[in-house]
DNA sequence: CTGAAAGCGCTAACAA
DNA sequence: TTGTTAGCGCTTTCAG
């Protein structure tokens, strides 16, 4: 289709010098006259002349693409997850001057690494193959979301430990004792991180740890919905539910107003997340704001430093979560 | 950091061939004696060589990296819609092996078409000058999401104006005259197509166009809420309310129950793109479809098909879309 | 400050 | 069927 771009070698002839000078301009190196610039800067607009990046790069040696491999299980295209990294990679590297690859994997087919200059992989979960073959191959990699310690590997995650603490620990401080979990996926590290938090502020305050308030969810909303109704046919109610993802939250504030009780004055209800939708519906949801947007764009920033070279020990991250307090909890002495 | 790779060479030496018959190998040349692909197999093995597609592309003088241009005006990377293509795109790039180079464009600074064997842009707005960039420089690409007919451009667009008629042929069908649309920022075409269909159906049914019954909007939440408040405060309320977008739907359908009428008996709610969210909230949203992953998927083999020269002509193709029935609209008898 | 020439790693005639 | 060799378009020593 397209049809032959010109080369270097035309726009030395038109300017009238060797192409070792057209390729100084082009890459802006200082010692070439301001004449001779001049001549080449002409030639170059008058033949649209655009350096043919594949041939620079095998010159240079150097690849300034960057990957980043999403695996496409169940669900996580529709999350704000996905789309909060996407959109922080993409912005950082526009940025950095960085190409951008970007995968949805299936976890099976491995994903062809071998023109990335560095690789980001959203989790690992679902992620194991290629992150091993980057891992065996050298690939400067990062991952994201998961506190990957076992293995030495970059990463940066979100501190889902401790914001569960901070969620848990202001249902206790606003008075409830009587607090349910709705878990994440427990083959998530986030689903069993947010689930220790939970326990270990209740440890933490004399709370008893109750077998019945603690319902095993996967993130969707019809668990959500299921381990609502268990938890309103209970005996002893909750007056708190903490849900570990903000669509849990919203499924189970929508189950608790369609019983006919209130939200929060009967029971309050707080998510994880901080999803957009958490402002709309007739309550806005209390939540644990995740840095979603800047991990991935400090993964980009750490991936680029350890591609040129100006980084050679692990990163390992942790970066806060922080609770945003809205409408949906409330002191439990209303509720008792 | 990654330290030097195995080159064609090293496996030749190792397997005891020539750099060319592994060369042949590596592609599926069929001539090569099983004998020769066992030993090139082995090196390739004990080597982890995995050839360099920079190198591989510079030689074949072919590209099979595609870009996908997204532009980030306001809000457009918390639709539906991005996530939608982003997607569609992505799978199908995975199917057909064909690199995604995802760029997120602010509009100004140009995007680096260079290393692209052809183009996606989603939509024509904010993307005016690197398209432009891309035709001048015969760089094969195609729009989505707007049927472009006004330049010598391949695209796939959605077929608002059918959409829109549906929905509102539908309503009239089930007994509304008095039919109020909340339309979708006029400086897209699928705001202008969406509300032509609008009127199209009301006059072609005889019912007088009202301009107190046709709010601008924006697409977003905000813009709804202040266009519902003022459509109920008609003295002519409707009985129903076509939304251009679904969260403007969404957000109708909110500020209505706020006042405390009901949706649908008290007037009926239709929306336009069947986002998730339309499954959620107390009453479920009636809604325009648009086959977004589709059209992702269908550019990405069409730009194929361009880029490989099994296409020449111009690709124009819009793609229908349907209602979707379910709870947010009802016979107009019950509101009058 | 400039240009000739040797690669970057791989593919593809062409000969053998 | 195989190997030799000349590029792909650009960068980068190294002399000049």
């Amino acid at each position: 289709m397209a049809e032959k771009r010109n080369r270097i070698e035309d726009v030395a002839k038109l300017a009238g010098v060797s192409i070792t000078t057209v390729s100084r301009v082009i890459n802006k190196v200082p010692t070439v006259t301001e004449d001779n610039r001049k001549k080449v800067d002409e030639a170059v607009r008058k033949l649209r002349f655009r350096p043919d990046v594949t041939a620079q790069r095998l010159a240079k040696g150097v690849n300034y693409t960057i990957g980043l491999v999403i695996p496409r299980y169940e669900g996580i295209f529709f999350s704000f997850f996905a789309m909060e990294i996407i959109r922080g990679v993409g912005i950082a590297c526009e940025g950095l001057k960085l190409d951008l690859l970007l995968h949805i994997s299936n976890g099976r087919t491995p994903v062809n690494l071998g023109n990335m200059g560095g690789v980001i992989f959203a989790d690992i979960l679902g992620n194991e193959k290629d992150l091993t073959t980057a891992l065996e191959d050298n690939i400067p990699c990062i991952v994201i979301n998961n506190a990957a310690d076992t293995i030495p590997v970059n990463y940066i995650a979100v501190d889902n430990l401790g914001g569960a603490k901070k969620a848990v620990e202001y249902l206790v401080n606003i008075g409830h004792r009587k607090i349910a979990t709705i878990t994440g996926d427990p083959i998530t590290q986030a689903g069993v991180q947010r689930l220790e938090g939970y326990k270990s502020i209740l440890e933490k305050n004399g709370i008893p740890i109750r077998e019945e308030y603690i319902i095993k969810g996967d993130y969707s909303r019809r668990s959500a919905r299921i381990a609502t109704e268990r938890l309103l046919k209970l005996k002893e109610q909750p007056t708190a539910i903490f849900a570990a993802s903000d669509d849990m939250a919203l499924e189970a504030l929508e189950v608790i107003l369609e019983k006919g009780l209130r939200v929060p004055e009967d029971i309050s209800v707080l998510g994880f997340d901080d999803n957009p939708s958490c402002l709309y519906g007739p309550v806005t949801l209390t939540t644990v704001k995740q840095p979603l947007f800047q991990m991935a764009q400090e993964a980009v920033k750490e991936l680029h430093k350890i591609i040129s070279g100006k980084t050679k020990t692990l990163v390992k991250k942790i970066l806060p979560a922080e609770l945003v307090i809205r409408e949906s909890c409330t002191n439990a002495s209303k509720s008792k």
